[in-house]
DNA sequence: AGGTGTTTACTCCGAC
DNA sequence: GTCGGAGTAAACACCT
């Protein structure tokens, strides 16, 4: 939730940690076991990936953001209890290290920030555009540019010799190019060898009609999130959000429309309302989603 | 020093 | 009963 409502689509863990103890009041004690909970959770599931520091963004700790194919994980879009754990495949592991950068340079605010083609914008001229993605609806039968079917089955020759638009980015973002750029990657993605070639693959005009662009993940006409978490199914231990004694539900602070709302809190449980069975459930919704 | 990130281990609980 | 998801504790390393 608190990733997804940030403008970025990314948040550092101490902006998590705010979202939380900003809406849900349960949590501004015992911060030590929650998030010490939080912490686990976002290295433990794959469904999270760590997006590293600009240089000129000083700071402790690196960004968190979601998978863009972590979608699915969630029945019927409810962010109450997961379907199953969203796991990396160990090949695929390898494509969702590029995943994190490519998601950073598809933002709109970097992207415009750089001078490169927004997502709804014309192709500028030498830089290749930047590919969409499909975060959230793998029933379609999309397969992104670095599912294993396509990173095996494609020919990178025609696109390498195309030019490295990921070293101008990178340039313009502030990372040390292109001499320490293999340095760097390497240190920042051990075992990333195939990155400059799946990346620039990646950022051919060849992908540029794929999938649905992430800051649409909330706002898309064709929206494959429901506004308002519903349970999977009505369970006596695990009532809805809705059936809770006291609880508002905003749906704007899951998607919100714009990111100048700010969203009321979106649960504010009553004093002495902290039963087991409901804080389990909170704790459900916030850290995993 | 304190925050951040990773990993392991344990327990609880629900689904099958 | 088994399995897997989830919550928590704890240890440790790394970074600012």
């Amino acid at each position: 939730m608190a990733i997804q409502s940030s403008t970025e689509k990314m948040l550092p863990l101490s902006d998590i940690y705010k979202f939380i103890m900003d809406r849900f009041p349960y949590y501004r004690e015992n911060t030590q076991r929650w998030q010490n909970s939080l912490r686990h959770n976002l290295s433990f599931n794959d469904c999270f990936i760590k997006i590293p520091r600009r240089p000129d963004q000083p700071g402790k700790g690196s960004f968190w953001a979601l998978h863009p194919d972590c979608g699915d994980m969630f029945e019927n879009g409810s962010f109450l209890r997961r379907r199953k754990r969203f796991k990396v495949h160990r090949a695929e592991h390898l494509a969702s290290k590029n995943h994190q950068m490519i998601h950073y340079f598809h933002h709109p605010h970097n992207q415009t920030k750089l001078g490169l083609p927004t997502s709804d914008g014309p192709a500028v001229a030498g830089i290749g555009r930047i590919p969409h993605f499909q975060p959230y609806n793998q029933s379609s039968g999309f397969k992104h540019p670095f599912a294993i079917e396509n990173i095996i089955g494609r020919d990178y020759k025609g696109v390498m010799s195309s030019g490295l638009p990921l070293a101008s980015m990178m340039h313009h973002l502030g990372y040390p190019v292109p001499s320490q750029l293999s340095n760097m990657v390497s240190s920042m993605w051990p075992h990333v060898g195939m990155m400059d070639s799946m990346t620039s693959m990646a950022m051919t005009q060849e992908y540029g009609h794929f999938g649905v662009p992430m800051k649409t993940i909330c706002h898309a006409p064709t929206q494959t999130i429901p506004a308002v978490p519903v349970p999977i199914k009505p369970t006596a231990s695990l009532p809805s959000v809705s059936a809770l004694p006291n609880l508002t539900v905003n749906a704007s602070s899951m998607c919100p429309p714009t990111s100048a709302q700010v969203a009321p809190p979106l649960l504010e449980p009553s004093p002495g309302s902290h039963s087991d069975s409901k804080t389990g459930m909170l704790h459900s919704v916030l850290v995993h989603s």
